[in-house]
DNA sequence: TGAGGGATGGGACCA
DNA sequence: CCATCCCTCA
């Protein structure tokens, strides 16, 4: 068969496997996504199962995207009736289809981490609660926290008086939500898991429909996601789940990596299979990684081995600074443009986002075209969102959040005041504040009125049209338009306004051609038409669920710029892991955490794993973070690779820089000219290393050794029985003895 | 209402 | 250092 083609023996197991659960160990680079696809186009080409028994989860879009995309090249089937998506979406899916099961109005609008930032904050301000004692983001994270490990208000445990308080706003917060018709990103999977357990048709129809349940990323399925899963399984269901415990990284957003075992025990898995033939690195790469990772104590056990050759040494590179670090950076990958190699096969990763202004102060500098990924989204920024917030109110006007986000925006002469009146009009009449304009008197009426009656005629004046023009239309009507063309940086904005318009064209394009999000008019779900505009709901869940990455314009061919953890995936040519400092990363908090070293060593396990043929690791002695220098020490993690996979490009072991460091390797003239004063007057210091000198607290000493240079610099000075101190230069009162 | 000052805090991410 | 938030003042 031409599907199992080209597949190794342990790739053609996983995807042949008969109808029983079965746990993937999915090393690096192993064909993961592949075996995934793979598998459901066979189960459906063998007529193990039809297209609408599967049922398959990623946590990206874009995963989901690639795995549909692929499917579609496979198999010359209709995708539509597939259960395709993140565990996000396809909650979407189901609780819109059974929304009055579900306790939802049916048009129910999901609420992104910024609105529900806002809810929150309102909710707090209602109460009358004390922002300092509950910081909002703290609330927040105690809401979803609970959500989910599956915890409702009523049953939050209070162990003292602030978790008594914080589930108390978890409920008042809940009741609004439901108020609004709201429903936050943990609440999807918490209804849709609540729907199952309680309605017994339900379960059992999704169960019996669902032969097949595939998981992509097992690792970084969190609680309620497993249970979810677990409830969907029906006694014909087989569990396909892919995972690799080696590059669990989201712990700190709740994934739980033990649900591998768990799977394993709970549903005693006949089939466990390991991929640990690597495709991508090169041997020596490979084997870095490897002896990294052995160090982690809890692991299920995994080993890559490539047929491609041992490859290049990694490039170990020790920079006297930052600055340093990115210029040498700079002209390595000019080196590598120059033999021919893309740019955007050229990667830079760092452990924070800090890090990277420097690097792209060097890029740009150099005039090297570079992209840096993550930051704000196209769905995600201010224009965007009051844009949303109109349409919202078209769909919903009870939509307390979009009315408070754009009722005085573009500003029409509502103030604060204003909307305390409205908010306490509606507070006392039970009712969505779009309601309570009604009560209102005086000034206040009248101006809201106005807002409100533009809202109304934007409802009547756009229904019936196709979606496009009614953001079109809205755009005008709202003054936004306007606004963002008066305004004097406006342009860009202007430009996202118009991508709405475009982004709204294409979600019908995608949809008349897939149909995933369009869970509303999913026939065999049986559900009615809503009342309002079908396409803007489901537009506006899309605009929640997808942050909207390929919005982003791709530019010219430029070096890619990232974290670690959004470089988890992808793959490159060439890879650079800079700021390989203790305390960086390993992050210094990583420290005091359990588990949080393994964590970040399985962080740099990624980021190894990310190189095909070169990479490149280094560090630099000291950096400026938070305003002030840091000195540093090398990452434990280098010495975690085997010295003879790794090659120096500075003499090993100098760490600790003296001034005559700093004069027989003066800063490259660029980067001097670029960093201004600051690079000036290096190297003069007024001290020298062996040198007597006197404190007045710890006596006479001497100059063991220096750190920086300038105001920067660190002194390390004996001070006999007073013991060795390292002394800011700048605020020691030291004297020459 | 909005510009600007001052305090504050700073890990990583997707839905 | 830098971004963000809140508050003040014109």
């Amino acid at each position: 068969m031409a599907l199992l083609d080209n597949l190794n023996p342990e790739q053609l197991a996983a995807v042949t496997l008969p109808n029983q659960h079965a746990l993937i160990l999915a090393g690096a680079g192993s064909g993961k996504t592949r075996v995934l696809t793979t598998r459901i186009a066979w189960l459906i080409q063998t007529g193990n199962v039809s297209p609408g028994g599967v049922l398959a989860v990623t946590f990206t879009n874009k995963a989901a995207r690639e795995m549909l995309t692929r499917l579609s090249a496979m198999l010359p089937i209709n995708t539509r009736g597939m259960w395709i998506g993140t565990f996000h979406g396809l909650c979407n899916r189901m609780l819109r289809a059974h929304y009055r099961e579900a306790g939802l109005p049916q048009l129910f609008q999901i609420l992104d981490t910024q609105d529900q930032a806002g809810l929150v904050k309102r909710v707090l301000r209602g109460m009358n609660i004390d922002e300092d004692k509950f910081p909002p983001r703290q609330v927040q994270w105690f809401i979803n926290g609970h959500k989910e490990e599956g915890t409702r208000a009523k049953d939050v445990e209070a162990y003292d008086d602030i978790s008594r308080r914080m589930g108390e706003i978890y409920a008042v917060y809940d009741e609004q939500c439901q108020r609004e018709g709201l429903v936050d990103f943990p609440e999807l999977l918490l209804r849709s898991f609540e729907l199952l357990t309680r309605n017994e048709v339900l379960r059992e129809h999704y169960q019996s429909r669902f032969r097949h349940v595939l998981i992509d990323e097992f690792q970084d399925t969190n609680r309620l996601q497993y249970r979810w899963l677990k409830l969907l399984a029906g006694p014909h269901t087989a569990i396909f789940g892919v995972g690799d415990d080696d590059q669990s990284i989201y712990r700190f957003r709740g994934a739980n990596v033990g649900n591998m075992a768990d799977f394993e025990r709970d549903f005693k898995v006949p089939n466990l299979i390991r991929l640990e033939q690597n495709y991508r690195s090169h041997g020596n790469i490979l084997n870095a990684a490897n002896a990294l990772i052995s160090q982690n104590r809890r692991r299920l056990g995994k080993n890559l081995w490539t047929a491609a050759g041992e490859g290049e040494p990694l490039r170990i590179f020790e920079a006297q600074s930052d600055g340093y670090e990115a210029h040498w950076i700079v002209e390595e990958v000019q080196a590598l443009v120059r033999e021919g190699l893309a740019r955007n096969d050229i990667a830079i990763l760092y452990r924070s986002n800090a890090q990277s202004r420097v690097i792209e102060h060097a890029l740009f500098t150099a005039g090297i075209p570079y992209r840096v990924y993550g930051g704000l989204r196209f769905f995600e920024r201010q224009e965007i969102k009051h844009a949303l917030a109109y349409l919202r109110l078209i769909a919903n006007p009870e939509d307390d959040n979009a009315f408070l986000r754009v009722v005085n925006f573009p500003t029409r002469g509502i103030g604060a005041r204003s909307i305390e009146q409205l908010q306490d009009a509606a507070r006392s009449a039970g009712t969505s504040l779009w309601q309570g304009a009604s009560h209102l008197s005086g000034k206040a009426a009248a101006a809201v009125g106005t807002f409100v009656r533009m809202v109304d005629a934007l409802r009547t004046g756009t229904k019936g049209l196709p979606l496009p023009e009614v953001v079109d239309h809205m755009l005008q009507a709202s003054g936004l338009r306007d606004y963002y063309t008066n305004e004097r940086d406006g342009a860009e904005r202007l430009e996202n306004l118009d991508e709405l318009i475009n982004a709204a064209a294409a979600f019908i394009q995608d949809e008349q051609a897939t149909g995933a999000a369009m869970a509303v008019v999913d026939a065999d779900e049986g559900a009615a038409q809503p009342p309002g505009d079908p396409w803007l709901t489901a537009f506006l869940a899309h605009a929640a669920l997808e942050s909207g990455e390929n919005q982003a314009a791709e530019g010219v061919e430029a070096i890619q710029l990232m974290t670690v953890h959004s470089a988890k995936g992808l793959e490159f040519h060439a890879v650079f892991i800079s700021g390989l400092e203790e305390g960086l990363f390993p992050h210094e908090q990583s420290v005091t955490e359990e588990d949080g070293l393994e964590e970040e060593r399985r962080l740099m396990y990624v980021a190894i794993t990310r190189a095909r043929t070169r990479l490149y690791l280094s560090f630099a002695q000291t950096r400026l973070l938070h305003g002030q220098t840091r000195y540093n020490v090398a990452s434990r993690f280098l010495d975690e690779v085997p010295a003879g996979l790794m090659k120096w490009l500075t003499p090993r072991g100098g760490r600790l820089v003296d001034d005559r460091a700093w004069q027989a390797a003066p800063p490259p003239a660029r980067l001097a000219k670029a960093q201004g004063a600051s690079g000036s007057g290096r190297g003069a210091l007024p001290f020298r290393i062996g040198q007597n000198v006197v404190h007045p607290k710890f006596g006479e000493g001497v100059i063991v050794n220096v750190e920086g240079s300038g105001s920067d610099a660190r002194l390390h000075v004996n001070f006999g029985s007073q013991g060795m101190k390292l002394l800011q230069l700048e605020y020691a009162k030291l004297t020459a003895a």
